[in-house]
RNA sequence: GUCCGGAUAGUGUAGGGGACUACCAUGAAGGCCUGUCGAGCCUUCGACCCGGGUUCGAAUCCCGGUCCGGGCGCCA
């Protein structure tokens, strides 16, 4: 049984009067009117109406085509028929249709956008649920959106690492990790990729990046977090805090008019329309910010507080577009932020923000070992845990600059989706992890 | 973790002590129908999360459990 396409749905044309043409994909809904039978048939790019005319098909192909379920698994092959009538200005007249898979009735769920189906439905019937042209799209941008991020850092002069998820220690204090069993000994899943990207800066790679997983063993449960997440992660040698800053919005930025372009008909299909988010973002410092909270909220922030929900959101309104928090208290950022040399209370270190949360946060990095190994040790951590990171303090590393964005949380804040889960094909969280 | 809300056919919902033999939509099965495009019309099928209690009577009220949603917290 032959299975291979000639053609996608999308790649048939009106002007293909007359032409054979073989399309493989799903039932995706079959509408009989007696004498007339209508089959639409779904693949990855769209739709294509196969119209059978009872009275001068072959017999055994209608005796195929009034068995089908929805949602099954089936080649066919047929003549293209201009008919102004039918969607697209075309038809397919088949002369065989075959079975690959049939589907089982009642189905999960619907796919057809006739009903709605909850997000805990679709994530238990995902396979199902990505069928939908508008879940398919979120995912198709998805790809768009990374494919836009390395060709934008390859082009700045990043170089794309992988560095390990199964780690012996913790990258920072905090954080709650997941412990497996390594052999016969412990091991952690990696929250962050921090440590071995700033020991690729001893290395002497200047500019690397990292697309990856993170987990974090956190019983939060909000609509924007979860426990297994992508970080895009960068870090950049001889240069600052300031210049990472650039690096990131224009990333921004560019992904924003990448997918607005390569992605075009999946927005559509969305019914979003991008706003490129303009040049340069606002910066506000960490004194700013408090005071922007403090004028606009009930609820007053002290020098020192870490930004609660209620002054992101308070402080996002009043901005309305995406900007920079910079030069926190050094207490409330990890240890290997680089404080100011002349006013060591606050550190070279930064959030992005996009006005419904925080999308990323970096900073430039300590790279003098003995204020490294005191910092750590100031926030309760032993250093002797830190030895294989540390070490590549002593033997000449350049001072240098980075970030971590939420993958997941551009696409979100971007596409503008409630639920992180959303934006996720099997998302980790409190309460899930199957499938 | 905590506060609030919820759980009814495969899916999405209405109903909040008796008139529930549980509404509607979608779906499935069957029938009519030659231009549908969320086709239409007719017939049929399919559900009250679990356990205990109150009551003559519980989908409905109470208690416990499980699961889910939302807010907050926690959170480079």
């Amino acid at each position: 049984m032959e299975f291979r396409r000639t053609h996608y749905t999308t790649q048939i044309t009106p002007q293909m009067d007359t032409q054979t043409a073989r399309l493989a994909g799903w039932v995706h809904e079959i509408r009989d009117l007696g004498g007339i039978m209508f089959l639409i048939l779904r693949d990855r790019e769209g739709l294509t109406q196969v119209t059978l005319f009872k009275k001068t098909i072959d017999p055994d192909v209608l005796q195929i085509a009034k068995s089908l379920s929805r949602e099954s698994v089936i080649t066919i092959e047929g003549v293209v028929k201009k008919e102004p009538k039918a969607p697209n200005g075309y038809e397919l007249i088949p002369t065989q249709i075959d079975i690959l898979n049939p589907a089982q009735s009642p189905l999960p769920m619907d796919t057809t956008g006739k009903v709605d189906a909850e997000l805990d439905t679709r994530l238990d019937n995902r396979f199902m649920d990505v069928r939908r042209p508008k879940t398919q799209a979120v995912f198709r941008i998805r790809h768009h959106m990374l494919s836009a991020v390395r060709g934008f850092l390859e082009q700045e002069g990043f170089i794309e690492i992988t560095t390990p998820k199964v780690v012996a220690t913790a990258t920072e204090g905090g954080t709650a990790l997941f412990p497996i069993t390594y052999f016969d000994t412990e091991a952690f899943l990696n929250q962050s990729p921090q440590l071995f990207k700033q020991i690729m800066m001893s290395g002497g790679m200047d500019r690397v990046f990292e697309i990856g997983a993170i987990f974090r063993a956190e019983e939060h449960d909000t609509r924007r977090h979860l426990n297994e997440a992508t970080s895009i992660d960068v870090e950049a040698s001889f240069v600052d805090h300031e210049d990472v800053m650039q690096v990131l919005e224009r990333l921004v930025a560019h992904v924003y008019l990448t997918v607005s372009e390569d992605a075009a008909s999946s927005l559509n299909t969305l019914g979003i329309e991008l706003n490129i988010p303009e040049l340069p973002f606002k910066r506000l410092t960490y004194d700013e910010a408090i005071e922007v909270n403090n004028e606009h909220s009930k609820e007053l922030l002290e020098w020192g507080d870490d930004l609660s929900t209620n002054a992101e959101k308070v402080i996002g309104e009043v901005i309305g577009a995406h900007y920079f928090i910079k030069d926190w208290p050094t207490e409330i950022k990890p240890y290997y932020t680089q404080p100011y040399e002349d006013e060591p209370v606050i550190t070279k270190a930064f959030d992005l923000m996009h006005p419904r949360m925080e999308l990323s946060s970096g900073a430039q990095r300590i790279h003098d070992y003995d204020l490294l190994r005191k910092r750590i040790q100031d926030q309760g951590l032993n250093p002797d845990g830190f030895e294989f990171y540390l070490k590549a303090f002593r033997y000449g590393i350049p001072p240098h600059s980075g970030w971590g964005l939420g993958a997941e949380r551009l696409l979100m804040t971007m596409l503008d989706v409630d639920n992180i889960r959303d934006v996720v094909l099997f998302p980790r969280d409190r309460k899930r992890v199957s499938p």
